[in-house]
RNA sequence: CCCCGCGUAGCUCAAAGGAUUAGAGCAGUCCCGUCCUAAGGGAAAGACUCCAGGUUCGAGUCCUGGCGCGGGGACCA
C-alpha cells in the first residue's frame, strides 16, 4: 500500500472514532500548493467541525491524536485554521527516487492499474482524404494519442482507429473541382469546388452519386488517385507525430453498413420529404437526417456503420471517439439513435470532445480557404528549430529539429483544459522558450547530460536514504498520482502541468548547484537528477512529444 | 428563439471548494557571458478572477439571473 492509501486509511478510522464516518475514498487528501505545509493535506477537520460540535483546530488535534503511526510519514500537523498536513519521510521520497531510476519496459515509471486489462479503442485525428490536413486534426491527434499513452499506462490495451472521409459532399467538390481546374491541386479544387457549389449543386450532387456509384471510369480514375495521394500523405505527418494507426476506417465502407442498419430500424427511423430521419426530439435532442432523399447515406448513418465495422474487426470494451466539440449534439443524436438500434452495446461507445482551434479573428474553415495547414506549421516551426539545432550537440539535427517542432505544437495543445477553444497564436506557437514542450525536451536532455558526465567521471549514483527532503525529490514522488488524475478525468493537462513544474524546478536547482561535485552528496545528487531524468522521460512520452537526448 | 461550452495580468494559459502574496510563460524594463548544455537562471513590474445576487467556516471554482464570445439546432461534416 502507498503512503496515500496509507493516509487515507487512517483518517477514515480515525474520523470514525470521532463521529464522522466517511470511507477511505471519500476523505479528501490532496497535495499541498505549498511544501511548506506538508506533501498532504486534508481539509475534513474544517469541514465537519459543525457537526461535530468543536471547532475545526479541536477536531483537528482529536484527529490526529488518533491516526497513530503512518507507514512513510514522518510528521503531521495542525495548522491554519484546522487543515492537517503530512510530511513525508525521506526513505518515502528515496523510495519514489529508486522507482523512478528502475523505469523499465514491464515497470513503467508513473503507470497504475485503474483501467487494468480492459481493452479501449481511440479514435481520433479522423482527417478526410481530399482536403487539407489542418492544425485541427493536428489538434485532435495530440489529445488522442495523449488519451491513448494515458490510458496505456493505466493497464489497458489500446486500439488506435482512424476514421476518414473519402466519401461524400467534400470529395464531390474537389473531384468536381478538379474536373473543371485540371492543373489546381487538390487542396485548390476543393477550396474552387466549395466557392462553386451554391451556383452548381446540381452538377457536384450528381458527381457525389457518381462516386458512391463508382460507375463513371473517368471519376473512379480520379477518385482513386486523390485519395491514395491523401492518404500516403497522411502517413508521413502520422510518422512525425508519433502516432501509429492499429485499425483504419473509411466512410466508402461504412456507408452501405449504415443504410443497410437504418433500412432495418423502421421503429427507429422516419421517413421525411423523401429522407430518412431519426427524431432526435423524443429524447431530449433534435432531429438529424441519416439517408438522404437521395438515398446516400450521411455521416450520420456511416457513423452507425462505423460502429458496426469497428465491433466487427475488433472486439473492445469502449470505444471511445475524440472530436471537436461542434460535433457534440451530433453525437448525442447519433449515440443515442446506435443505442436504439444496439441495444446490447449500450454504454460502450463514448464521445470525448475538446474545443476549437480558433483565430484570434474567428473560425478557420478549408471551404473558407483561411485553414493552417498541419504540416505547413510543422514546417515552419521546424525552420525556426533547425537553426538552433545547428548549435546542439546532436548528431541528426534535421531529426531534431523536427522532434522540437512536434513539442512546440503538441505542447500548446496539451497545457491546457480540453475542452477549451484554443486561441491559435502564430508568435506563440512558434515559440521554443519559457512554458513550451521545447523547454521540457531541453530540461530532459541536460539531465541526460548530467547523468552521462557522472558516468564519465566514475560517479556512481546511489541514493541516500535520510537526504533532508527538497522540493525536487518531493515533486517526484507526485508522479504516479499525477498521471493516475489525468487518466481518471482525460485531461493530459494534469501531466502537462505537473512536468512544467518538475522542469522548472530542476533547472533551477541546476542554475545553483554543482551534481556532479566530487563531495559527499554527489552520488545523491546525480541519483537525483536520474530520477529527474526518467520523470520528464515518461511525462512527455505520455503526451506524445518525443524526449532526444542530445540538444 | 432554443440547447451546449467558455469569460482569470496587454497576450496565451495554470490554480483537487481550502491556507496572508490567485501561479507560469510571452511581450516590455533590468541583471547573470557559462562552471555538469543560456532552448537556461534571477529581479522588478503587471489581476476589484465579466457583472449582480446567493450557498458555505471558506468561492476564480458551486447555484440563480444578466452581459460578452464560440459552437450546434433536416438532407455538410
Amino acid at each position: 500500500m502507498d503512503v496515500r492509501d496509507a493516509i487515507r486509511n487512517a483518517l477514515s478510522s480515525a474520523l470514525g472514532r470521532v463521529g464522522v464516518s466517511l470511507t477511505k475514498e471519500d476523505v479528501p487528501l490532496e497535495h499541498t500548493a505549498d511544501f511548506a505545509h506538508g506533501d498532504y493535506a486534508t481539509g475534513v477537520a474544517l469541514k465537519y467541525a459543525k457537526g461535530a460540535g468543536m471547532s475545526p483546530r479541536e477536531l483537528a488535534e482529536k484527529v490526529v491524536a488518533g491516526l497513530g503511526a503512518i507507514d512513510g510519514v514522518e510528521k503531521i500537523e495542525v495548522a491554519g485554521a484546522g487543515f492537517i498536513n503530512f510530511f513525508l519521510l525521506p526513505q518515502a521520497l528515496a523510495d519514489s527516487i529508486e522507482r523512478a531510476r528502475a523505469d523499465n519496459a514491464e515497470e513503467k515509471w508513473g503507470a497504475n492499474k485503474i483501467n487494468g486489462g480492459k481493452k479501449i479503442m481511440v479514435e481520433y485525428t479522423d482527417p478526410n482524404p481530399f482536403k487539407e490536413f489542418h492544425i485541427g486534426h493536428l489538434m485532435s491527434n495530440a489529445i488522442g494519442e495523449s488519451l491513448a499513452r494515458l490510458l496505456e499506462f493505466s493497464g489497458t490495451n489500446v486500439l488506435r482507429a482512424n476514421y476518414q472521409g473519402d466519401v461524400g459532399l467534400h470529395v464531390a467538390k474537389t473531384i468536381w473541382g478538379k474536373l473543371q481546374k485540371t492543373e489546381a491541386s487538390w487542396g485548390e479544387a476543393y477550396v474552387y469546388g466549395s466557392e462553386q457549389y451554391e451556383s452548381n449543386k446540381e452538377a457536384i450532387g450528381a458527381v457525389n452519386k457518381l462516386v458512391y456509384e463508382k460507375s463513371d471510369e473517368k471519376i473512379n480514375t480520379l477518385y482513386k488517385d486523390g485519395r491514395a495521394e491523401s492518404l500516403e500523405h497522411f502517413e508521413t505527418l502520422y510518422k512525425t507525430l508519433g502516432t501509429k494507426f492499429d485499425h483504419y476506417f473509411f466512410e466508402s465502407e461504412t456507408g452501405p453498413l449504415g443504410v443497410t442498419l437504418v433500412r432495418a430500424h423502421p421503429e427507429v427511423f422516419d421517413d421525411s420529404e423523401g429522407a430518412t430521419v431519426f427524431r432526435g426530439e423524443k429524447f431530449g435532442l433534435h432531429t438529424r437526417v441519416f439517408i438522404t432523399s437521395q438515398g446516400l447515406p450521411t455521416y450520420e448513418a456511416k457513423d452507425l456503420g462505423l460502429a458496426e465495422a469497428k465491433k466487427e474487426k475488433a472486439p473492445f470494451d469502449t470505444s471511445i471517439t475524440v472530436t471537436a466539440s461542434e460535433q457534440n449534439d451530433y453525437f448525442s443524436v447519433v449515440l443515442k439513435a446506435l443505442e436504439l438500434v444496439h441495444p446490447e452495446w449500450q454504454g460502450q461507445f463514448e464521445h470525448v470532445s475538446h474545443g476549437m482551434m480558433r483565430f484570434a479573428e474567428g473560425k478557420m474553415s478549408s471551404r473558407k480557404g483561411n485553414v493552417v495547414t498541419g504540416e505547413s506549421l510543422l514546417a515552419e516551426l521546424t525552420e525556426v528549430a533547425r537553426s538552433r539545432a545547428k548549435e546542439s550537440r546532436a548528431e541528426d539535427t534535421d531529426t531534431l529539429a523536427e522532434q522540437v517542432a512536434v513539442a512546440a505544437v503538441k505542447y500548446q495543445v496539451l497545457k491546457q483544459q480540453a475542452r477549451k477553444d484554443i486561441i491559435f497564436n502564430r508568435e506563440q506557437a512558434l515559440s521554443l522558450e519559457g512554458d513550451s514542450g521545447p523547454y521540457l525536451q531541453y530540461a530532459h536532455a541536460r539531465a541526460c547530460a548530467v547523468v552521462e558526465k557522472a558516468k564519465a567521471e566514475g560517479v556512481e549514483a546511489k541514493v541516500n536514504e535520510n537526504a533532508e527532503p527538497q522540493e525536487l525529490a518531493r515533486l517526484l514522488h507526485r508522479f504516479p498520482e499525477v498521471v493516475e488524475r489525468a487518466a481518471r478525468e482525460r485531461e493530459s493537462r494534469h501531466v502537462t502541468t505537473y512536468i512544467l513544474t518538475l522542469a522548472g524546478a530542476f533547472n533551477r536547482w541546476y542554475a545553483n548547484e554543482q551534481i556532479v561535485d566530487g563531495s559527499p552528496e554527489a552520488p545523491h545528487k546525480v541519483a537525483l537528477t536520474d530520477a529527474v531524468r526518467a520523470t520528464l522521460k515518461n511525462g512527455l512520452w505520455l503526451l506524445g512529444i518525443p524526449s532526444p537526448d542530445k540538444m
